[in-house]
DNA sequence: GCGGTGTTGCAAGTGATTTGCATTTAACAC
DNA sequence: GTGTTAAATGCAAATCACTTGCAACACCGC
C-alpha cells in the first residue's frame, strides 16, 4: 500500500487494521468507482469477509480523510474511488447497461470563479456526471 | 396550469386528476428544487393532503414525461423542479446551511461533443452541481 | 506484555422510496 | 347523464441503502 495513504491514516489518528487494508486493496484494484455492496462482495470473494457496516464506516472515514472520492450517479446508492495518484475527473454512465467510463477531463476550474463571483459562495467542490447510451446499448 | 403540461399528460395517456393538479401547482410555485417530503408538506398546508406515495408516483411519472427535472445534491434524497418555461441550468448548495441557489448557466454543450467523440456514447443528459459555503456560513 | 483508544461484528434502527391491492376517479363513448 | 374501462389513489407493508449502539477485540506506543 502507498506510503501516502498510511501517512494520511496516521495523521488522522486512524489504525491500519487488517479489514481496513483489505478494503483499501479492493479500492486500489478497481479503476472505476464501486459501491459499498460491491466492495463487500469482492472482499468475500477474496476471503476477507467482513461486515457491511465495517465497509460503510471505512468508506465514510476514507472520504473524510480525502483518500476516496464519492461518485453519485443517481443509482440510489453511492460509489467511491480512490483518489491516490489519479487526476480529478468525471464519469459517464450508460442508461441501458449501467456501464461507467472515466472521463479524464474537468472543464470546471474557470467556471468556478464565475460561480463564486455570481453567488458569493466559496466553492469547495462540484459534481459533474454524464448520462447516455453506450455503443452496445445504442 | 400551462397548456403544454396538459398536452404532455394527455399525450402520455395520463389523467388530469385533482391530486396531480395540486402537485403541479406546488411545483410551479417553487423556484428552487423541492423534495417529495416538502411537496407533501406544502400540499397539506394548502389543504390538499394526499398520500406520500402518490407524491412519489407523480414525481416519477412527471420526470418520465420530461416535465420535471431531478436534482441530486447528495442529501440522501432527491429534489425535483418543473422544467416548464425555464432554461436548463444548475445549482450550488451551501455545505453549512443547505441553501440552494440557481446558476443560470451551463458550460456543457461544447463539452458534450468531446465526450461523445471520446467515449462513443450518445450523451443524453448530465448533472453538474457545486458545493461550498454561502456568505452567511463562511 | 500492558493499557488506552480506535475498530469490528452483530443486531436493531432510520429514512427515503417502492409496491400490492382493493377502492376511486377521470375520460370517453353511447 | 350512464356505463365502461384504464389509470390513479390510499393505505399498509415491504425494500433498500445506509447508520448506530454496544460489547468484544485489535492496533500502537511505551
Ligand atoms: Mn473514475
Ligand atoms: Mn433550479
Ligand atoms: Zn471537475
Ligand atoms: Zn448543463
Amino acid at each position: 500500500m502507498a506510503d501516502s495513504i498510511v501517512d494520511s491514516l496516521k495523521a488522522g489518528g486512524k489504525k491500519l487494521t487488517k479489514p481496513r487494508q483489505a478494503i483499501l486493496a479492493i479500492l486500489e484494484s478497481n479503476a472505476l468507482p464501486v459501491t459499498a455492496a460491491e466492495v463487500h462482495a469482492r472482499l468475500k470473494k477474496a476471503h476477507a469477509h467482513m461486515d457491511l457496516a465495517t465497509v460503510y464506516r471505512n468508506l465514510t472515514m476514507l472520504q473524510e480523510l480525502g483518500l476516496v472520492d464519492p461518485v453519485g450517479l443517481r443509482e440510489g446508492q453511492m460509489r467511491y474511488e480512490v483518489r491516490h495518484g489519479r487526476e480529478h475527473h468525471h464519469h459517464i454512465q450508460c442508461r441501458g447497461c449501467g456501464r461507467i467510463v472515466d472521463l479524464m477531463l474537468c472543464p470546471i476550474k474557470k467556471l468556478t470563479e464565475l460561480v463564486e463571483a455570481q453567488t458569493k459562495f466559496a466553492v469547495e467542490g462540484h459534481s459533474l456526471e454524464f448520462f447516455g447510451w453506450c455503443p452496445q446499448c445504442r
